[in-house]
DNA sequence: GTAGAATGTCCAG
DNA sequence: TGGACCTTCTACG
């Protein structure tokens, strides 16, 4: 679920509830039991996100970096924990859910947070942290990102635009929602290279990208059809099936366009799903 | 029940 | 380029 909003959102959601304060740190599962145990106790004094990475910091040179791969997912809930539920069953309260896939577990007197399926779970130090963000593009929820970095390598691409706006190196935090919305906002042929973009077409694409993704992180979900294009504004049905989002065309493929109505395609590329629309992103076409 | 897909990334060949 | 990996949910028997 996790794309680069996703992330700025947990690191805002683990502050809210365990910033400053001594943690109680788990692996219910099993599987990071050793990382648990050194941060168990000891003080979480910073949350951070690059991209789709979380860094949890606590105190000198000690950092759980987290990245939830295609699978991931942070659940937050009040205490007690359901592991704690099951230790102390309610007599006669529901059954306590399985806990045996939580990787991680940081609770304190009021709340928990329950981190599942991650790719990645592990220690880390000050320098691989810095490793980390070394090998990241800008990212347009870092206040202090520029994406002008980014069209330095993608001014001199012949690679698509539509696989250079999922290249982490080159931009970090755009997953393929964002990646098909922002290209069909900016009528923009998902399969014109880097190369051939103007530099005002790149420099929209990216302060859009800031103003969507911070809506992302706000709402904590995708949406990306301007007020013109809303279910309410159309008179046209709200999108149930999925995650909620109103998007143009991520998973629109064989249905109408919002715009022109010409059916929405999708192909792979680079081994993921690429959604657009042939009417109003055809060569040179614009939304 | 079971297969398949899913907003991601890495690695081998 | 294909497979591996991590988990959950849906569609289909």
């Amino acid at each position: 679920m996790p794309e680069g909003h996703t992330i700025h959102r947990l690191a805002a959601d683990y502050a809210e509830r365990f910033l400053g304060q001594q943690v109680r740190a788990t692996s219910p599962q099993g599987k990071f039991s050793d990382g648990a145990a050194l941060v168990d106790h000891q003080v979480l004094d910073t949350t951070e996100a690059h991209g789709k990475h979380l860094f949890l910091g606590f105190g000198a040179d000690r950092w759980i970096h987290i990245h939830l791969g295609l699978f991931g997912k942070v659940g937050f809930g009040t205490a007690p924990s359901p592991k704690d539920l099951r230790q102390a069953p309610v007599q006669g309260g529901p059954p306590s859910p399985p806990t045996d896939t939580v990787r991680l577990r940081l609770a304190n007197p009021d709340a928990y947070a329950d981190l599942r399926g991650p790719t990645t779970c592990a220690l880390i130090t000050d320098a691989e942290k810095q490793a980390i963000h070394d090998r990241l593009g800008p990212d347009p929820l870092r206040p202090a990102d520029d994406g002008g970095r980014a069209w330095q390598r993608i001014s001199r691409s012949r690679t698509t635009i539509a696989a250079l706006l999922l290249d982490q190196k080159i931009i970090a935090g755009v997953g393929n929602v964002y990646r098909a919305e922002v290209l069909f906002r900016h009528g923009i042929d998902p399969y014109r290279a880097g190369r051939d973009l103007t530099r005002p077409q790149w420099d929209a694409i990216w302060s859009d990208l800031v103003a969507l993704m911070r809506e992302g992180v706000r709402h904590n979900r995708i949406d990306t059809v301007r007020p013109e294009h809303t279910p309410e504004a159309m008179g046209r049905p709200p999108r149930v099936d999925d995650h909620g989002g109103e998007v143009y065309v991520y998973r629109r493929d064989r249905q109408g366009c919002h715009i022109c109505g010409t059916e929405i395609r999708t192909a792979g590329l680079a081994a993921r799903n690429l959604f657009w629309c042939p009417g109003c992103q055809g060569a040179g076409g614009a939304a």
